[in-house]
DNA sequence: TAATTAATGCGACTGTGTTGCAATAATACG
DNA sequence: CGTATTATTGCAACACAGTCGCATTAATTA
C-alpha cells in the first residue's frame, strides 16, 4: 500500500529527490534529509513511493539500490524500461533517456530488461 | 591476488561450479559444499577465482552477487559483455550467449553495460 | 472535537559480506 | 624425505543495508 497521508517526511523526501539531477540511494537520500528523520522511515517512505510509481528503483554496483523519480511513465502502466548510468569514478547515478529494447530469447520469456552502463561522467573525465 | 595452492575447498568449489548449470549465489554455492565449509572460506575462495578470471560475478534481483564460471573469454583479456537472466519464478540465474552492444551516449564515456534480463523460465512456464 | 488509523520512532533483528588474527597445511627447496 | 615459507583456513567479531513488531504520534474523517 502507498502513501496515504501528507506528512513532514514525506514532503522532505519528494524535495530532495525534485532537488536531485542524479538517482539516490537511501544513504545519500538521507545525507540529504535533516538528521532527525528516521531510518526506517526513510525505507518505509520509499517502498510506499515506489509502489505508487511515484519513484521507481533498480541497483547499482555495490548491491546498492537507487531511487528515482519517475517522470515518463503513465501513472496506470508504469513501464521502466530505461537505462541507467553509472560513473566509475564519482559513482554517480543516472537516468538515461535511452529507451531498451527488450530482446527474445529461445528459452525464456523476458518481461523486463535490467541495463546498467558504466563508464565516465563528463565530469570525471576532464 | 588469485589462488595459488590446490586446496580441498578449491576443489570443491570448483566443483560445484562445473555441476552446476546455472549461476550460483555465495548462498547456493554453500548448499551445495558439504556443511562444514567455512563461510569466509567461501567468500574467499570466490573472490580470489574471481582475481584469476576463472569465475565472474554480477548482480542479480534483492541485491544478491551470482558467479558463474568463465567460459569463453581468453584467460588474457577477459571481457563479460554478455547478457543475464534470472527467471521471476523459480529465481534461477542463467548466462546467455547473447553479447551486449554497448551503446554510444553524448555526456558520457560507457565502458561496460550490465544487462539483465527478467522474466519466466522454460521449467515455470508451464 | 473526537474517532480512526496511517505514519513514525525505536530497538532488535536478518542477511550478505568483510576483517584481524592465530592455527593449519600446501608447496618449494635442500 | 624434512624443514621453512607462507597461502589458506576457521573463528569470532564486525559492518552495513534493509526489515519488522510494537507502542506512540499525528493526519484525516466524520
Ligand atoms: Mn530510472
Ligand atoms: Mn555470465
Ligand atoms: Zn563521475
Ligand atoms: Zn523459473
Amino acid at each position: 500500500m502507498g502513501v496515504t497521508r501528507k506528512t513532514r517526511n514525506l514532503e522532505l523526501v519528494l524535495d530532495a529527490f525534485r532537488n536531485a539531477q542524479e538517482a539516490l540511494s537511501a544513504q545519500l537520500l538521507m545525507e540529504r534529509l535533516p538528521a532527525d528523520v528516521n531510518r526506517s522511515t526513510v525505507y518505509r517512505l520509499l517502498d510506499r513511493l515506489e509502489d505508487d510509481g511515484v519513484v521507481h528503483s533498480f541497483l547499482a554496483s555495490e548491491n546498492i539500490k537507487f531511487y528515482a523519480l519517475c517522470k515518463e511513465c503513465p501513472p496506470s502502466v508504469h513501464v521502466h524500461s530505461h537505462a541507467h548510468f553509472q560513473c566509475n569514478s564519482c559513482s554517480q547515478v543516472v537516468c538515461l533517456e535511452q529507451e531498451v529494447v527488450v530482446p527474445t530469447l529461445n528459452q525464456y520469456r523476458v518481461d523486463e530488461a535490467q541495463v546498467l552502463l558504466k563508464g565516465q561522467c563528463a565530469t570525471c573525465m576532464r
